[in-house]
DNA sequence: GCTGAAATGTAAGGTTATAACATAGCGATC
DNA sequence: GATCGCTATGTTATAACCTTACATTTCAGC
């Protein structure tokens, strides 16, 4: 389980509570999945779940995945260098890395054409150690 | 303009006139741009330019933009390295990077947690030399 | 208590992508 | 040349994802 970094943040009510949902997620989950999950919480409609994550992702609590169209709690509290997430696309579990040679080195690709980044998407898709190719 | 790899690779009339379009754009373009582009020549659903782009790819003569729900056509024939794609947030050009160290950084920072890459995904919003941050 | 900013509620609509099923073209084999 | 199987295509409908627009509520700070 993730961890839940709610409490530093003084979240709003449904903040917390799209928080809570993917925190307990053992998957990113799509807007819509947490819709549903929310329902219960009394949640209507769409909008409800996407202003909670946006104002999560800019508090660096949750992170989007662009290549799945989905959402995940942050790993850690505040980080400094671009996540890079490794993707498995047997089980669907993602997992959050970091890594300050990689971070660098983007920056170095793009500056070279005079390039001014400003926030970078690294996703890998694959296997993961349990599903692994090794194991067939 | 992009260069237009099809004649190598015998493509059918769809993905031609998918191409070609593509070819022609100086920005990646959306599924349904492309549809309203190729309707004068005869496409009338998405399914039409989906599964064209989904052929395309498989060639490795197009690349999804995953952050922008967009296509654009690959600026080389075949490449080995994962491409690194520059996004201009103020004027949407788009362009692709290869960097060797680069590649072999992710293989890195997966491989450490047992987890055996696929395909990789690496997007990087910022500003282009034009826009440049630095003549504001 | 009043006010302004932020958060929330609700309805409607836009964009992006896929499922399901039918038809047509085309090369290989008998 | 008839049959088979594969790929590409056509068509309709629908699912999935996201945003605009506007009304209402909450709540900290004066």
């Amino acid at each position: 389980m993730k961890k839940d970094n709610s409490a530093k943040h003084s979240l709003t009510k449904n903040q917390s509570l799209v928080m809570q949902a993917l925190a307990e997620a053992d998957q990113p989950l799509g807007a819509y999945e947490l819709l549903n999950r929310l329902q219960p919480s009394g949640f209507k409609a769409p909008l409800q779940v996407y202003r909670a994550l946006d104002q999560l992702v800019e508090k660096g609590l949750v992170h989007r995945l662009e290549s799945l169209n989905a959402w995940t709690a942050c790993c850690e509290d505040q980080h400094s260098y671009t996540p890079v997430f490794a993707i498995c696309d047997d089980c669907g579990n993602v997992t959050e890395h970091f890594d300050e040679q990689l971070a660098g080195n983007i920056e170095k690709v793009t500056k070279r054409s005079g390039f001014t980044p400003d926030r970078s998407i690294i996703e890998i898709h694959g296997q993961c150690d349990n599903c692994g190719a090794g194991t067939p």
